[in-house]
DNA sequence: GCAAAAGTGTTGGACGTACACCCATGC
DNA sequence: GCATGGGTGTACGTCCAACACTTTTGC
């Protein structure tokens, strides 16, 4: 994948990608490997270039180094302490991408949530790698992303509580009502209880029931569901 | 008023700072007059400088342009269209003004709450004039100004129907019951129950009755209150 | 048969909303 | 005395949280 002309890339700013998703009952966030030697992990991010909004250099950047296009991206906000990029391995890193690697750069940060089996990112551009990794059990990222991934994940939580079709986009088209309650325990960190959860579920009725069941399974094998896009009715939840 | 020396600014990064208040019964907004020929109305809002991160732009920013000091300043987000200084007046005024006015500037815009009549804004820098405006009968601003300030006040009643607290940011030291209604009824834009919303306030408890009473008012008088910053509960209110 | 998760209703308390009349003051 | 906003309580419906047992499957 070759890189945009250099010179149109605005060295100042950049965008930084947190993309959540839910698989194997856990939240995940997409990461890439940096190339180099550190391969440090990292969001997806890189310099915005002058012809183009902040909206658009995230869609961009997300899909050069991840190839993942299509994904609606929501603003943050900024991150621009001027220390930011200051670990010894940071500056090493950029000295060998940058063409102004001492250059001092805000960022912006976005985030999205996706449904994780439908992607297969694959990784382009500095990424040597791109990867699922369960939230809960990160290790420090590079530069300040693991700040900025944690305000995406306090925003994801706030999101969830006001909006809960945000919960179906990042499950598969069939799903279990274990695996939305699952969703909503690890995203919002509470039990929820299972009677009370369903209730509301069939409240809302957003659920269409299938005739397929789990198999394999060695309990009672639940029932999968679809969501129904239609029948949107939004009156805070939980 | 000197401005700081220009080879820290960053021609590429600005703060622009939105600050509400609540007076004369009507919700008011922080505006500056650039000085120049248009006279143009704006937020107080210049470049950053190199040495200082965001936050702390923005405070140094509005202190600099309307004397404000210790202003408890919130990030809102990024505004960074590519075409959001050009137009014919605006590139005019940053002729005028800026080292490199043809930069694309990527803007973080902040917001805050204060009581109006507590402080004093006087005009320095580029700023030739500062006054308080009623948000609700504005002319068209300098910039993509209007865009932000519209935004900010979307924030606003969102932070405002989370947390109460913040009505009391805005109203003087003594205030009468109807003047916390009018502000929320003014920031929600909807009206309010008023023996619901005493009720309310009466039960959230942070409210000091004083034995001081409106004058001069051609119907029975109101009892002036205090908040009672001790007695914080916060539960989700309105 | 036993372990493991699926599935299913009722009740009590808290909270929100709707609603109407008398009171104190200036003119 | 009349116009203006201040001040006060009740009744109903909705929403939320707490809570336990039977069912189906794999082993």
């Amino acid at each position: 994948m070759t890189l945009q002309k250099s010179n149109s890339l605005n060295p100042h700013v950049s965008v930084d990608c947190v993309i959540f998703g839910f698989d194997k009952g856990q939240l995940q966030v997409l990461l890439i490997k940096r190339g180099g030697k550190d391969e440090a992990l990292a969001l997806p991010g890189d310099l915005i270039r002058d012809d183009e909004n902040l909206d658009e250099a995230a869609s961009r950047v997300l899909y050069e180094l991840t190839g993942l296009r299509n994904i609606f991206l929501e603003q943050l906000r900024a991150f621009g302490d001027p220390e930011r990029l200051e670990a010894n391995s940071d500056i090493q890193w950029l000295n060998s991408v940058r063409e102004e690697p001492q250059a001092r750069v805000i960022t912006i940060a976005y985030y999205a949530i996706v449904k994780p089996g439908k992607l297969h990112p694959k990784p382009s551009s500095f990424a040597s790698e791109v990867k699922w990794m369960p939230v809960l059990e990160l290790p420090m990222l590079a530069f300040d992303h693991s700040v900025i991934l944690s305000q995406a994940l306090h925003h994801l939580a706030a999101s969830l509580k006001k909006e809960p079709l945000l919960a179906f986009e990042m499950l598969p088209r069939k799903f279990t009502l274990r695996q939305i309650q699952k969703l909503y325990e690890e995203v919002l960190n509470k039990n929820i209880d299972k009677r009370n959860f369903r209730k509301k579920l069939q409240t809302a009725g957003m659920l269409i029931p299938l005739d397929e069941k789990e198999v394999g399974v060695s309990h009672k094998p639940a029932r999968f569901y679809q969501f129904d896009k239609k029948k949107i009715k939004t009156k805070g939840w939980l």
